[in-house]
DNA sequence: TTTCATGTAACTTTGTATGTTACGATTCGA
DNA sequence: TCGAATCGTAACATACAAAGTTACATGAAA
């Protein structure tokens, strides 16, 4: 199946953004990101709409930060984004008559269920800045390693 | 996103073969499933290589049950099916060589790899057997309702 | 006023699950 | 032995969604 990759894109996006002055294009993001400039204002034009971006149009435009990357988190981005479907796994039949397929339904639905609320609170106990953080500590660990 | 809703499948059809006498023909399930005999074929057969269903072919052939319902497990089956991917979300690379990226897959699959776990641990404690008892007291409950 | 940027609609491409057709192989019963 | 029923499987078709692309309008700055 096909994969829905925008979190990790936009997270990818936004940690660049973090570590750069001023505003960046679209065509920039895209650049880094392996992808198309009109993808780029797609995605993030949600964030926007979610206050967690803010963009300007002309010369020097671009798309800048907004939100405090202490108070972002994966959840509010998997939010912003729309709440796309986490499992590539699910029923046939959403609401059958079958009862057979009704006991199979509610036994399934009752694991997904436990399984998104937890990745859920996962993804809200990490902010932006956790990830930056990680992402320094990547960076010192790969100097040291080339001295 | 397109979900994969064999393990869906395969369950209505194996309850259905637990609660019918005598080997159950392609057809026969494909038609209580609303879908194709071909298709029937093509996920039982790897049932069988589990070991969970034998077929037979010819006259009075089909489909049966060979395992212990109250051995098989969602997770058997799932595994059976060729463990397919669980989520429909995932990263934008795998092996990414920006550092930036890695730390966010890094995060995402840390997640990821904890719902994944908590859902199969979920598939593992529910049986067959458990799935032909919820049944049976949703039916047992629609008659008292209809009384 | 030209250039650089976003905003957005419309269309194309691509990947995957599912559905379908076709036909061979096997088994049973008449 | 023959014919109908049934699985086994390859090959192809369909449907749908994510991502990519094109095109052009809009707005801001030099």
């Amino acid at each position: 199946m096909k994969r829905d990759s925008r979190l990790s894109s936009v997270l990818h996006a936004l940690l660049h953004m973090a570590d750069h002055d001023g505003p960046m294009t679209s065509e920039a993001l895209a650049c880094c990101m392996s992808t198309n400039p009109v993808v780029v204002r797609r995605t993030m034009g949600l964030l926007r709409k979610a206050g967690m971006v803010s963009s300007e149009r002309g010369h020097s435009g671009g798309w800048r930060i907004t939100g405090d990357l202490n108070r972002i988190t994966l959840r509010d981005l998997h939010d912003a984004l729309g709440e796309p479907a986490v499992f590539a796994i699910g029923n046939k039949t959403e609401a059958p008559e079958c009862l057979v397929e009704q006991a199979v339904n509610a036994a399934l639905d009752d694991a997904f269920a436990e399984a998104e609320a937890l990745l859920l609170s996962r993804f809200q106990n990490v902010t932006l800045a956790d990830l930056a953080a990680n992402f320094s500590r990547r960076f010192a660990e790969r100097r040291q390693t080339k001295d």
